[in-house]
RNA sequence: GGCCCAGUGGCUCAGUUGGUUAGAGCGCCGCCCUGUCACGGCGGAGGUCGAGAGUUCGAGUCUCUUCUGGGUCGCCA
């Protein structure tokens, strides 16, 4: 029978409790533990979110009703207890921080019951997710989770501290706005007034930052909810949260600066590590030739070799082939691994195969030797000889080969040397390193559209020095964008923007927009950049993602309280729901196909 | 949309070449227990083996379909 907590008023939190408070008359409310009943000596344990704390119920130190009902406690009810803090009688629990106190009651009041939970509440369990999701509110109570969401709660508080500090406002943009089809696919929202009309979830407040920048207030920030309607993973959910920033009369330099002050204090000051600045810069060009990816690990070696120019005239038809074609060879060596068996390498090629290779070409050095190679019978020796010496091959590496057009060599070998630092163990997971990747291409060509699109977006600006290719060869163009990267995570990105008319209509020209569709879905940016427009760049942190690496997680949704599961639905929810055929006919829309 | 992995009491799992009545640990329920803290002791309840169809004398086990959850490729300016 729950009891009212009139006349109680809580004094501390459990964990909040130490010797210090010995003697002290105190107040907990909190969650039953455990309940370990000894025959007349009843132990309860007492969860908060800040911890436990042992409450003893004993003959002759509390009156018999009271220990009676302390017997009849289960897991999960909800508890007030007010009693004397007093050293512990029996052994001190080490393991527990409150572990040198416990509590005498003196009173003791049921709030509520509880029915035996379908998992335990309790740190590390190995329970499905899908259990775990359906009853999300219990497993948030669980210690880990609440940690996680603490750690959360921190790191937004001191980000709004910092960027207060360096002068930013905190602005929000609104979450009903229009559609833009660039990009990911939009979360449409039906607007019943304008029937047949839609508004959009934004996929970020790109626009309305630039527009504040118009606006003249300089520097703005937001923890900004933002929407795609794209398939999920294991690090992306349909809504998710950004630290989005903007800053006027800036440069690349300067919004690097603000970042990294701001990630050095976060880290500090939330996990105690000091993280040496300047951050490291790599280009895009360097960092895909070394690493074949725009957001590289650098905690591990193992980079790419490129060994066109070895094998150029070759005899293995391969890598001839891809190069006559105007791809490259690459090769990566994983020290060590020579004596991997066939099995684990055709693995490897299996999984090069899931990336766009067409195979993968080996070369086991042997610790006595001797060479176990895909095609040695194609190459003589001296072929084979310049090889192995490009690639720095020493007896019992496993030299791993790619020949194709650079985009499929990239990301064939970046994935693997991912692979195969995971299989090593290559990775060290309590070191951060950070990475800024610069001067990524400011265009990529889509095969699916037969045009070019934009990299970052429409309105990034490109490098001065490239300004001049930007009809005869866009692809060449690099872009004032740039990447932060940790752990070989993008956590954010941004850039700086285009404040010129004339460039940003070539931008729109090449994009294949006309001046009329530019108009239609950017005319309000490109008017209001005729009434006096600031030089301004930002950028935007995966927030959800940072947590998750801070946290040492390896999914975002336990970083969020309440995520999506694989097909973007919500298991405890259950939404998305069907409507009523009324508030369908209010909006004017009609069902077409229901799955 | 493609590929891969998993589904057996509330939770986590075992279950042999297809063969009696499907097991274990934790949890739960009852009784006992005055210094436990992974408390302990004794006893007990709890299963359409995700669902459907098929093969078979016989299916948790084999085949097909399907559902649920996870990973990943495509996709994610």
């Amino acid at each position: 029978m729950a009891e009212s907590m009139k006349g109680l008023k809580r004094t501390h939190r459990c964990k909040e409790l130490s010797g210090a408070n010995i003697g002290e008359t105190v107040t907990i409310m909190g969650w039953v533990q455990k309940n370990r009943n000894k025959g007349g000596l009843v132990f309860v344990d007492v969860r908060d979110r800040s911890g436990i704390i042992q409450v003893v119920f004993e003959e002759g130190r509390s009156e018999a009703a009271l220990i009676e009902k302390a017997a009849k406690l289960r897991a999960e009810y909800v508890v007030a207890v007010t009693g004397r803090v007093e050293k512990r009688a029996g052994a001190v629990n080490e393991n527990l921080a409150t572990g040198e106190i416990e509590i005498i009651p003196d009173e003791l009041r049921v709030l509520s019951e509880s029915e035996t939970p379908p998992f335990p509440i309790e740190e590390n369990v190995k329970t499905k997710e899908e259990v775990r999701l359906k009853y999300r509110y219990l497993d948030l109570r669980r210690p880990d989770m609440q940690r996680t969401l603490m750690m959360r709660s921190r790191v937004a508080t001191l980000t709004r501290q910092f960027l207060a500090e360096e002068g930013f406002l905190e602005i929000e943009t609104p979450v009903l706005i229009g559609s833009t089809p660039e990009g990911a696919r939009d979360y449409l929202v039906p607007s019943r007034i304008h029937q047949g009309h839609f508004y959009a979830l934004p996929q970020s407040p790109q626009l309305f930052k630039q527009l504040l920048m118009c606006s003249g207030c300089d520097r703005y920030f937001q923890l900004a909810k933002c929407f795609r309607d794209e398939d999920l993973r294991a690090d992306r959910q349909p809504e998710f949260t950004q630290i989005d920033m903007e800053l006027s009369f800036v440069d690349v330099d300067d919004v690097i600066d603000v970042n990294e002050r701001l990630l050095a204090r976060i880290f500090k000051e939330v996990l105690g590590k000091e993280i040496p600045l300047p951050i490291p810069r790599m280009t895009w060009q360097e960092a895909m030739d070394r690493y074949g990816s725009d957001k590289p690990d650098i905690r591990f070696g193992m980079e790419l070799q490129n060994v066109t120019e070895v094998v150029k005239n070759c005899g293995f038809a391969v890598f001839k082939g891809a190069i006559e074609q105007g791809g490259t060879v690459r090769g990566i060596n994983a020290k060590g691994q020579g004596a991997m068996p066939r099995k684990k390498i055709d693995k490897l090629v299996e999984f090069a195969k899931g990336y766009g290779a067409k195979g993968l070409a080996y070369i086991a050095l042997q610790e006595d030797g001797t060479v176990k190679s895909s095609f040695a019978k194609f190459m003589t020796e001296e072929e084979m000889g310049a090889l192995i010496e490009a690639m720095k091959g020493e007896n019992g590496d496993l030299l791993l080969f790619a020949a194709d057009q650079n985009k499929v060599v990239w990301d064939v070998l970046g994935a693997l040397r991912l692979e195969l630092a995971r299989q090593m163990e290559l990775v060290d997971k309590n070191d951060y390193r950070f990475l800024w990747v610069t001067e990524f291409p400011l265009l990529e060509w889509s095969e699916e559209q037969d045009r070019f699109v934009a990299m970052h977006h429409p309105f990034t600006m490109p490098m001065e020095e490239d300004l001049p290719f930007i009809d005869s060869d866009p692809g060449r163009v690099r872009a004032k964008a740039y990447d932060i990267v940790l752990n070989g995570t993008e956590l954010g990105g941004g850039s700086v923007r285009i404040f010129n008319p004339e460039i940003q209509n070539k931008m729109f020209e090449v994009l294949g927009f006309t001046p009329e569709q530019a108009n239609e879905q950017f005319g309000f940016l490109l008017t209001a950049f005729k009434y006096g427009v600031p030089p301004h760049a930002g950028l935007a942190y995966g927030f959800d993602r940072l947590i998750m690496l801070m946290a040492k997680q390896e999914s975002i949704r336990d970083v969020i309280a309440f995520p999506k599961i694989k097909d973007a639905s919500d298991l405890m929810t259950e939404a998305p729901t069907r409507v009523d055929e009324k508030q369908l006919e209010e909006l004017g829309l009609v069902i077409r196909q229901e799955k």
